[in-house]
DNA sequence: GTCGCCTGTTGTGGTTGCGCTCGGG
DNA sequence: CCCCGAGCGCAACCACAACAGGCGA
């Protein structure tokens, strides 16, 4: 974006900050804390869909990343600089520019969360190295190495991906416990306003990380199995920043949901819901090792039951799966995942058309009179 | 290793009918 | 509480081109 838009891209909510997130329920253009404050004020706001906002048009909400040109654009704007025809600001062969799909979410997502979607690996932290090094604020492409970094690529082994087998889109719709969101590759997809992202992002984690020091934990830890950060990063805990409102009741609603989409705005039923995977049936395990726990299996509905651990108590220490319990997690997930719909998927457009081209009987494909 | 042929499998959309839920009597 | 009708959602059905994989030349 140009530094002229900069003035229209202010904040609809403070009216100071820069504007980075787009709501689509609201029209609004918001920064990251305030998208934190309007959308945790009620489970009915927190489940509207945000996303980053357009760089060039400033209006809309970005559904693709261009890594030629390191731009976040909404479907028209990248239209208009990519199709053919199109002027477009990166000249002639827009149209040949990688671009990809940029998440959304919902909910309130913590900062680690936030960081999964933008792919970013560092928030450049100049404090306690959580990854070794220091990371700079250019975190995105490199070697980086901060803590995110870490978290993302190298996860636990509590329930590794490859045992998940989550291909393509539905990639971000199943995680391990602890892990934030992978990005569909290693470059950050910050667009035009990185820098500004990651200062208010920063200003987020603080409050975050305070929050686990009055907890009773003294100083950021190094270690990566600490619970400390793991929790920092669960998103069962990611209403650390917000729950200063109705902690119980927001807790109990899907106020710790948020789910990853795709910006052509279909929510993915297996969106990561820590309330349906990581504790539900599709790990059940998990379950059984918190009784405390109850589901009503029909819905996706999580009721804590109360309990001598209070909310903010790391409820789900690390516990490793055995091969009997990982096999029988897997294996009830991919059972479920055959039973599934999700929208509509075209994979051969010829079909299609030779499918509305046929003879129908009552909606039935006829037999072809082929006299 | 490559190519062509053969065979079995998959995917496509509009309509229908079944099952479920809800509200009224 | 029970019954009935209306309304709604979803799976099944169909034919056949396209696809995928195996096999032999």
């Amino acid at each position: 974006m140009t530094k002229a838009g900069r003035g229209k891209r202010l904040c609809d909510y403070c009216g100071e900050a820069t504007a980075l997130l787009h709501c689509r329920a609201d029209s609004a253009k918001l920064c990251f804390a305030c998208d934190r404050e309007v959308h945790s004020t009620n489970p009915l706001f927190a489940k509207h869909s945000r996303s980053l906002l357009c760089d060039s048009c400033d209006a809309a909400s970005a559904s693709l990343f261009c890594e030629a040109e390191r731009l976040l654009l909404c479907q028209n704007c990248d239209w208009d600089r990519h199709s053919d025809g199109g002027g477009g600001g990166g000249g002639g062969g827009g149209a040949a520019h990688n671009r990809r799909p940029v998440e959304g979410f919902v909910g309130c997502p913590s900062v680690g969360e936030i960081l999964g979607i933008l792919g970013v690996d560092d928030l450049g932290f100049k404090g306690p190295p959580l990854g070794g090094d220091e990371g700079g604020d250019d975190g995105g492409g490199g070697g980086g190495g901060g803590f995110s970094d870490v978290l993302l690529w190298e996860t636990p082994a509590f329930v590794s991906l490859d045992d998940l087998i989550v291909p393509r889109e539905d990639a971000c719709a199943l995680r391990a416990v602890d892990v934030p969101p992978l990005p569909k590759n290693r470059n950050a997809t910050c667009g035009q306003h990185k820098k500004e992202m990651l200062r208010q992002l920063r200003l987020l984690a603080k409050p975050e990380s305070n929050l686990d020091f009055e907890r009773g934990e003294t100083e950021p830890s190094d270690d990566l199995d600490s619970p400390v950060l793991n929790q920092a990063l669960q998103p069962a805990n990611m209403h650390s920043g917000c729950e200063d409102r109705d902690q119980v009741g927001f807790h109990k609603i899907e106020a710790t949901d948020f789910q990853w989409f795709s910006n052509d705005g279909d929510t993915r039923n297996q969106a990561y819901d820590p309330s349906t995977f990581s504790y539900g049936e599709e790990s059940p395990t998990a379950l059984d090792k918190y009784p405390n726990i109850s589901f009503q299996s029909s819905t996706n509905e999580c009721h804590e039951v109360p309990s001598e651990h209070p909310v903010n108590s790391n409820p789900l220490p690390l516990v490793p799966l055995n091969s009997q319990e990982r096999e029988s997690a897997i294996s009830r997930y991919k059972e479920k995942r055959k039973t599934r719909r999700y929208d509509k998927h075209i994979r051969y457009e010829s079909r299609k058309v030779r499918a509305e081209s046929r003879i129908r009987v009552k909606g039935r494909f006829a037999k072809m009179d082929r006299t």
